[in-house]
DNA sequence: CTTGACCCTGTAACTGACTACAGGTGCTAC
DNA sequence: GTAGCACCTGTAGTCAGTTACAGGGTCAAG
């Protein structure tokens, strides 16, 4: 094989792909398991040999994950590109999980904003039984401490 | 259960904490393996018996958790506030927690501003090949996708 | 011919916060 | 006196996404 005849592309054991998509070895087998990769061919020994377009899925699957897609959903993604199915089907699973984001950005945003309150209120002086963090996360609110509510 | 007497301030059961506090038994159980519960007395026959602090306890915990607090976090709030501690570490501990909440909430904003360009790029006509989505997530390369240079 | 780097399979460990189950005892009500 | 809950301990399973072995076989170099 010297120069680029029109047969294989220069088949890659795993190791490489590793190394060129930034994905460990370990994973690759993992995602192979979890049928986002379809098994590569195998040389006589059983090593497993990638096509370059390996590495182009495996960065696929790394810039989904980024943008916050589960390793199912991936798959999903991956099995709608092979089989080029209606581009309305991709953008659904993407605007469904920009809304999970965005719920998740809502979520996040309370918190920020209650800790934020809570963390201002606090001077760090004086001890925990007068710090406002404690505080509010020992009662809500103003409630006097009497046991004239308990009830079950 | 004459009446009350001066003793025990009605102490519960782990059922019935549980329904008080909208907490599982197990999770009860399992707080207090992890250490974020001390153990309470016991009955004759082994029955776990709280007083109704607990579910106050149980309740911090609740709070605390939805500020983004880890279990093991809580036991570290649940101890500087059982010891009194300088309220400056309640303090460090819950501006260290906005700070990682703020660095989550600045990656979910950028996956919510890319995930959005794509899904605002793709008109759910068409199929997955010419699909920006799948276009974006396949190569980074161009934004402005010209078949010319994808063939892998 | 022997290192030593690389690859294989299969299985277990890890994190975090539970949840479930098996196998048993105690309590309450009819 | 017997259902049928509530409770006990201890262990194992769940989710997701890896990561780490153990115990081998393969390959290129010296």
């Amino acid at each position: 094989m010297s120069a680029r005849t029109e047969m294989a592309t220069a088949m890659q054991t795993i190791g490489r792909i590793a190394r060129a998509s930034g994905v460990a070895i370990e994973t690759i087998r993992y995602y192979e398991r979890e049928g986002l990769l379809q098994p590569p061919e195998r040389s006589a020994s059983g090593y497993r040999l990638y096509t370059p377009e390996a590495v182009e899925r495996l960065r696929f699957i790394q810039r989904a994950k980024r943008l916050g897609f589960s390793l199912q959903e991936i798959g999903t993604l991956l099995d709608l590109s092979d089989q080029d199915a209606p581009s309305a089907e991709v953008r659904a699973l993407a605007s469904d999980k920009l809304a999970v984001i965005e719920a998740r950005l809502r979520d996040l945003q309370g918190m920020r904003e209650a800790l934020s309150a809570l963390v201002a209120r606090c001077d760090g002086r004086g001890d925990a039984a007068h710090c406002p963090i404690i505080g509010a996360l020992s009662d809500d609110g103003g409630a006097d401490d009497s046991r004239a509510a308990s009830r079950s």
